[in-house]
Parts: C-alpha cells; structure tokens; sequence
DNA sequence: TACGTTTGTGAGTAAGTACTTACTTTTTTC
DNA sequence: GAAAAAAGTAAGTACTTACTCACAAACGTA
C-alpha cells in the first residue's frame, strides 16, 4: 500500500463518513487527497472498489476493539468493558465508526451476525453472574451500547451524558 | 394537496427511505408516481423543498405518537408506554420512520431537542416513581427505545427480540 | 544499462443530474 | 361562459458524474 493508496483511502473514509456514499464525488476525493481522479480507479477499480477496501480495514478494527471482551474470561469484566467500549473509541477514528452506523441502512451492509460472538460473550458473562435472564440483559445491554455510541457519534462525546458510573452500579459491578 | 401531489410525496419517501437523499433521482421519482418531472418543481421548487415537505408531514406524525405519553399523568403509564413505542409502529410507517433515522446522521437534521419534552416527560415519572437517579434512567430509557426502534427498522420485527416483557419487569410495572 | 512492471496523469466521454422554459389542459371564480 | 389561476407536460439546458484511454515517469531486477 503506498502513501498516495493511503491518503485516497483517508480522504474518501472522511468524505463518505460526513457526507455520505453517493453525496460524495470521486473527483472531490482525488482533489483533497491531491492525486489525480484516475489513481483512485487505477488502485480500486471503481468507486464501490473504494469503499470495500475502507471497509476492509474497517472490519480488522472493530474486531481490535472487541476482541479484548471476547477474550475475557471475568464477567464483571466483561459487561464493564462492553459499558465502556463507546466511550474508549478514539476521536480520530470517529469518522470511521460514522461510516459503519450509517452503513447499517443499506440493506447490502446491515449484518446483524457482525455482533452474534459479542452478544453471545455478553450472555456468558450474565448467566455466570446468575442473572435471571441472561440472553435478555446482553441483547439489552448491546442495544445500550449501541444506542450510546449513536449519541456520541452524533452530537459529540461532550454533549452526551457519561452513563458509565450509573450503568457500573445498576449492574452491581 | 392534490392526489398527484400526495403520490410524489409518498413514492419520495419510500426512494429516500430505502435508497437515501442523494442516491435517489427527481426523474425516478417522477417516473414511480406517474407524473412528469416538471411537476415535482411545479409544487415543490426543487429537490430540497420536496424532502422539506415530506418532513413538515412527518413532524406531525412523530408528534401524534409522543403526544399520549406527554399528556399522561399516571408515571408507571408513562414508562409503560415509552417502552411499548416502537413496537406499536405501524408496518406502513416504517419508510417514513427509517428516513427519520437517517437523517439523524446528517448534522443540518440532527436535532436532539426534538426529543427533550419526552425525556423530561420520562425524568417526571422516574422522579415520581422515587427511583434514584431520575435523570439517568429517563436518558438511558431513551436510548433503549431508540435502540429498539433501530432494531425493529433495520432487522424487521419478526427478527427484532421483543424486549417488552423484560423491560416492564425490569422497572417492576 | 536495458526492460518489464507498477505508479501516475491529462484529456477525454457517455450517461446522468437537477432544474427551466414555453406551452397546453383543467379547474376555479365571477 | 369568459377570464384568470392552477395543474400539468415535452423538450430542452448547463452541469456533474463515474469511468476510460493513451501515454509518461518511476521503480525493481537481470
């Protein structure tokens, strides 16, 4: 991957990410990454091309940030880490993360077996918490999260109320 | 309203719903509602103005569901019904109420206020019910019916879990 | 140093795109 | 029932779009 394959890639995840998929011009991305608009069909065949390699490098990170739950074998410490994983996300990977939620609407990328293992990690974690109803609270607890990350995607990590403690002490971690 | 005018607006939010803003062409739209071109400009000035129409109708509708729990004075109805809300969403609705969601993720429609009357409506009756931290629950309560609601949009409600019973149990209702 | 391969580009192109214009038909109003 | 207003359209226009092609520069390797 040279540097100039990079910067397009950079470019086109900001780009895709703010304004979308079809809002967003080829040429745009050729004039912010400063290479000219063939490059970019030179390197990734076409403009869905572009997007599936953004989206290769995608999957490599999400399981970055999941595999340390999936990992776990504490239960207390994995619903903890499951609570604080919106909150961990780097701000510069914010763009990337925008990109994968607003992808979900497109019927083509919404693949709800992506976060089969971590609901299923979840389910483990409670059942040995003897909760009542382990498969219940981690499809609720993933939907908090999910709906957590959500806020602060969308109106900033300052704005969106801090949940972690109140969340930590409802389930009695 | 004429009838004309009512099939652009429907067909319109059915393509942008399924397909988004951008990727959904005036010539399409036109074509799927049987009318000329033209005639979105004729009543609609221009792109922006029919999706600007779509969503005056649209506030009406979101405000008809929320209504029933801002005027209910009994707290336990009120947790009751907010966690019911997404389920009791008509099928016909759901173009209408994806596109809701959609634009979310674009800055000039992401408007969090919409909601502040239900949260507070939803911080009152934790508040009355004595839970502890009525501020807290009423934010994460909301964040669970959005959850929910994305989840029945995206995967339909024959895949979504019905969380309903849990949740009332939950909150001992 | 010669030579094949990869990386890079300027100048296209055909197919859209949102939107306009000049015009006809239908409806409303008095 | 005539005049005014509104609803409707066919055929454009100017511009943008994703993508191609012929060719040049840089690079790896013998």
């Amino acid at each position: 991957m040279t540097e100039k394959q990079q910067r397009i890639l950079d470019v086109a995840l900001e780009l895709f990410a703010n304004n979308g998929f079809d809002a967003t011009s080829t040429y745009t991305i050729a004039q912010k990454a400063k290479v000219s608009e063939a490059l970019i069909f030179r390197h990734f065949k076409n403009k869905q091309g572009l997007l599936d390699a953004i989206l290769t490098q995608a999957d490599l990170r999400i399981q970055e940030l999941v595999l340390p739950i999936i990992d776990s074998k504490v239960p207390r410490e994995v619903i903890e880490m499951a609570i604080n994983l919106p909150y961990t996300v780097d701000i510069s990977d914010h763009s990337f993360w925008r990109l994968q939620f607003i992808l979900k609407w497109e019927k083509a990328y919404n693949n709800p077996d992506k976060m089969r293992f971590f609901i299923e990690k979840l389910t483990w974690a409670f059942k040995e918490l003897k909760f009542e109803s382990p498969e219940y609270e981690a499809r609720l607890l993933n939907q908090i999260v999910d709906g957590i990350a959500v806020d602060i995607l969308q109106n900033g990590t300052d704005k969106a109320m801090d949940l972690r403690p109140f969340l930590i002490k409802k389930y009695n971690l």
